[in-house]
DNA sequence: TTTTGTGCAAACGTTTTGCAATTAT
DNA sequence: ATAATTGCAAAACGTTTGCACAAAA
């Protein structure tokens, strides 16, 4: 067996602060998000984990994933055009490029992120949480299909 | 009666332009739509032009805001939190602070934005046509009522 | 008159819920 | 032991769809 990352060691951790348990299936849940950058929905979690977890339920996807967003160690994209919420485990601020063609979502990150973030926070007067910085269009790979169309 | 505003004439000439019909269920989507900044979700545009038209179906109103987003003379900001989708007649690109408590969604412009826009154009690859901006939070009422508890 | 748009009601798919069985502690 | 968590199945909810009727052009 592989040594837990840093990041589930303090999931683990924080869970039994909390007063709460340290379970098969949240642990596989989070290790499956740090383990790809796909983003995915409720489903593609659990397709991914259900070869592994024969009983794993769409209850316990969804409730873990409830409870990762409540905990801080991931947050929700939501639709992105598809009808299901997409999930994503980069927790520092970023932007999502979604493609409106192939559902794709690329992260990048810009210093100007921050500046809007420091804006938005001095002159809202919101106690700014969190943020979902989407941005929609073709990507690379469906402009070219789209010129071969 | 009341002069239509600028936009609604557009719209109307825009319907004809491109071979669609101009029916009352239409104009008083987009004019509910404009007439107010709380960026309602489909029930609720279902709701407030339920009064005036008795015979209003929701099929209507989600195939005029398809048609509205379609066409560019409205965004969609997506799910936040309620578990529905929320429209913005604001196409001009700017934040959206959503309270995380009462969903109240307020718009904030920023000179931030344009430079990030920049920035994704020119890094990415994508070709951008649309972006969703939100940050989550509390609103100040909320976080008064927060204090109080 | 002809074609588009509407309204209704049923269908769809994702997400949520209640509860008995299971499992972590 | 005991309280939290899971899995199952059914339900709920927002949204979409098919089709007959109405209405715009």
């Amino acid at each position: 067996m592989t040594t837990p990352s840093p990041r589930l060691v303090e999931f683990n951790q924080n869970l039994h602060a909390m007063g709460l348990r340290n379970t098969p299936q949240r642990t596989a849940v989070l290790e499956y998000l740090d383990s790809t950058d796909t983003h995915p929905s409720a489903a593609e979690v659990y397709s991914a984990l259900k070869q592994r977890y024969p009983g794993l339920s769409f209850a316990t996807v969804y409730n873990t994933l409830d409870l990762l967003v409540g905990m801080g160690y991931i947050s929700v994209l939501g639709d992105i055009g598809d009808n299901q919420a997409h999930f994503d485990s980069n927790i520092v601020p970023h932007a999502n490029l979604v493609c409106v063609r192939c559902h794709s979502i690329t992260d990048i990150h810009s210093p100007h992120l921050e500046n809007l973030g420091t804006f938005i926070t001095q002159e809202s007067g919101f106690e700014v949480v969190n943020s979902r910085i989407l941005y929609y269009g073709l990507c690379p790979v469906c402009q070219q299909k789209t010129k071969n169309t």
